[in-house]
DNA sequence: TTGAAAGCGATACCAC
DNA sequence: GTGGTATCGCTTTCAA
C-alpha cells in the first residue's frame, strides 16, 4: 500500500529526485512533459503518498498544530475547536486536541509537543492567570496563542470575548430591569475569564451606586454542581438577590436546579443570567438570559492567528478581543413589587 | 532549544549510538556507569527531547491516534473523546481530532492520516451504514476500530451502546406507564444509531401487541431544530401521541421548546423520553428521563482497542455492546385519564 | 532536463 | 563497553 518515491521513480524510469521535483514544485518547472506524465500516472497507479515523517524531518514542519483544552466537556470549547479545526484543515493542518482536565502536570506534556517537533505551534484555552507554561512557551520562542483566556501581561497572541462588555451588558441588563441585590456566581478566580467578568460586574455596580456586598458573590468553577450549591448558599443569607449574574450559562443551569428544588420560579421569583449562550440555552425553561459568545469564530481566529505566526508574517491585529451580545430572553424580569420579599 | 542527539554526544565525549542505547534500551544494558552518567547530564543540561519525526521514520510508528467525529458540537463526542484521549495519552500517544461534519468528501482524508503515516490507527466515530471509508480500510488492512456507531456487515472493532435495550427501555417505561400513542422522533436512518434504535421501537410496540402507526414516526437528524419542527408535526396531527421516544437529548429538547410553544406541559400532557443523558438533561425543566449511556467509558474502551490491534495482540473481546440504563425522571408520567385528548 | 549525493535525527546491526 | 555505518523517505544543491 505503502509506494514510496523511490518506488514511483522506479516504475517511471527516472531519479527519485525528479519525481520529487515533479510531485511537488512549482508547474512551471523544467520537466518535459512527457516525463511528467510518466511520473504522475506512476504515482497514481502506485497511490503514492508522502511519508509525513520524512517529509517533517526534511522540512522542519508538521503541518499539525495542538491545541490545549482544560475540560472538553465544557461545551464552550468543542465550540471553539469546531472554528480551529475547520481552518486548520483548509490550511493543509491538522490538529491534536489535549485535554488537561486543568491539571498542571499534564501541561508540562504540552510543551513536548513542540519541543519533540511533533507540532508546529501550540493554541492554549487552558491559560492560567499565573501560567508557567505560557511563561515557558514565550521565553522558549515558541509559536503559540491563546485562545477565550488570556493572560495578564500578555499583550498580544491572543483571541478572547469581551468579557468585560458581556459581565457589564448582563449586570446593567438586571439593573435596568429594577433590581438592585444582584449577586454574582463567579468563574474560578484563577482564570482570567473569571476574574474579568467579577471585575466588571463590581464596576457596573459601582457606576450606579450600588454598594458592592462580597457576601452576594460566590466563586464556582463554571460547572453545574458548583453553580447548584452557589445558588443554594445565596438563597439561605438573610437578605437574598432578587437576581443573579452568572459567569457562564453551566453555572446558570446548576442554579436553576437550585431554585426548582426550592419551589421558586424564574423569572417571577428570581432573574438569571448566564454567559457564553450554548446552543441549547434558548430551550432552557424559561429560556436563558444570556451573553452570546461566537466561539466558533473565536477559534477560526485564533487559528489564523497561528498560522499567520508559522508564516513568519507580523501579526495582523496583535490581539483579538471580539464583541458580544446580550440575549435577552426570558430568565429575567423587573424584581417583584411586595418590596423585600422574604 | 532542540539539541539534538549527536550534540548530546558531543558534550558526553561518546558516539551518538551510546547515547541512543543509554537514553532509550533497557536500563540493564552494558554500559559503565560513569559513562551513563556523563550522558544523562549532558541530556538534561541540554534539555534533550527526541524528534518525533526522526524516530516515527525509523521506527514506523508515529505514536499518534486519529479520531473522527461528525460534529464535535454534538456533546455526546467530546464525551467519547474524553476517554479516548485519557486512555491515549495515559499509553503515551496523542489523539488528532478531525471533524467531519457528516460530509463524505472529507473522510478521504482521513484514510490520507493514514497512508501518510502520520497516525498509526484511526477511531471512527461516524460510521454511514454504507461506508466507503470504513471499507477502504478494512481492505487496506488498516488499524481502527469504530465507536458509538456500528457498520452492518462489520462483526468486530467496534464499542458501541446497546441501542436496542436502550430503546426498548425507553419504550416500554413509557407502554408501562399506560401509553398506547407512542412517537419516535428518529435519528438519521442512514446511521446505524438512529436505525436500530427505531428497529427496536418497533419491535417493542409490536410484542406489546401495540399497532405501528407510521405517521407517528418522524426522521429527525440528532439536532434540538430538528426535534423542534418534528415535535410540531406530531402536535398537528388528527390523533396526535401522548409519549413520544426521542432517539437522542438534543431532539428531545428541541421538542420541548415546541411542547412550550404550543403552552402544553411536561409531563402532564405529553411524556417525552430522550437517549443519551448528557449531564446538563437533569437541570431540565422537568428534568429528563433518558437513556444513560457510559460515554467516556466507551471511548476508553475503543481506544484500548485499537492500542491492543496496535500491540498486534488478539482482540480481547472482538467487539464490545456497552450496556444503558432507563435514567426515570420528571418528563414522563401516565398519560391523562380523559381517554382520546384533544 | 535529469541524475547523484548529502543530510534531516534517530536506531540498530556489526565490529573491535 | 563503545564506535562506525547503513538506513528510514524525502528535498535540494550541484553537476552534467
Amino acid at each position: 500500500m505503502a509506494a514510496t518515491l523511490r518506488q514511483v521513480a522506479g516504475r517511471a524510469g527516472v531519479d527519485a529526485s525528479t519525481v520529487s521535483r515533479v510531485l511537488r514544485a512549482d508547474p512551471a518547472l523544467a520537466v518535459r512533459p512527457e516525463t511528467r506524465e510518466r511520473i504522475l500516472t506512476a504515482a497514481r497507479e502506485l497511490n503514492y503518498r508522502p511519508n509525513a515523517a520524512a517529509l517533517s524531518l526534511k522540512l522542519r514542519q508538521t503541518h499539525t498544530l495542538g491545541m490545549l483544552v482544560p475540560d472538553i466537556t465544557n461545551p464552550i470549547f468543542p465550540g471553539i475547536f469546531r472554528g480551529v479545526e475547520a481552518t486548520a484543515a483548509a490550511a493543509g493542518y491538522r490538529v491534536i486536541l489535549v485535554n488537561t482536565d486543568e491539571a498542571r502536570d499534564r501541561e508540562s506534556l504540552f510543551v513536548d509537543l513542540l519541543t519533540e517537533k511533533r507540532v508546529d505551534g501550540l493554541i492554549l484555552a487552558t491559560a492560567l492567570t499565573d501560567d508557567k507554561t505560557v511563561a515557558a512557551l514565550r521565553e522558549g520562542g515558541y509559536p503559540f496563542v491563546l485562545v477565550n483566556r488570556r493572560m495578564p501581561g500578555l499583550n498580544e497572541r491572543y483571541v478572547s470575548a469581551d468579557d468585560e462588555a458581556g459581565a457589564r451588558l448582563a449586570t446593567e441588563h438586571l439593573i435596568r430591569l429594577g433590581h438592585r441585590r444582584i449577586a454574582h456566581i463567579s468563574g474560578p478566580l484563577f482564570t482570567d475569564t473569571g476574574l474579568r467578568r467579577l471585575k466588571a460586574y463590581r464596576e457596573c455596580l459601582h457606576n450606579h451606586g450600588i454598594p458592592f456586598e462580597s457576601a452576594y458573590v460566590v466563586e464556582g468553577d463554571f460547572r453545574e454542581p458548583t453553580g447548584q450549591a452557589a445558588m443554594q448558599h445565596l438563597l439561605e443569607l438573610p437578605q437574598p438577590p432578587t437576581a443573579v449574574f452568572c459567569a457562564n450559562d453551566l453555572t446558570a443551569i446548576g442554579a436553576m436546579s437550585a431554585l426548582r428544588q426550592r419551589g421558586l420560579r424564574l423569572p417571577e421569583d428570581l432573574s438569571l443570567v448566564g454567559f457564553n449562550d450554548l446552543p441549547w440555552t434558548e430551550h432552557l425553561q424559561p429560556p436563558l438570559t444570556t451573553v452570546h459568545v461566537p466561539l466558533p469564530e473565536m477559534g477560526a481566529l485564533a487559528c489564523t492567528m497561528l498560522l499567520q505566526l508559522l508564516a513568519g508574517v507580523p501579526l495582523q491585529p496583535v490581539a483579538i478581543v471580539v464583541p458580544v451580545r446580550l440575549m435577552e430572553r426570558g430568565s429575567t424580569a423587573p424584581p417583584r413589587r411586595e418590596g423585600d420579599g422574604r
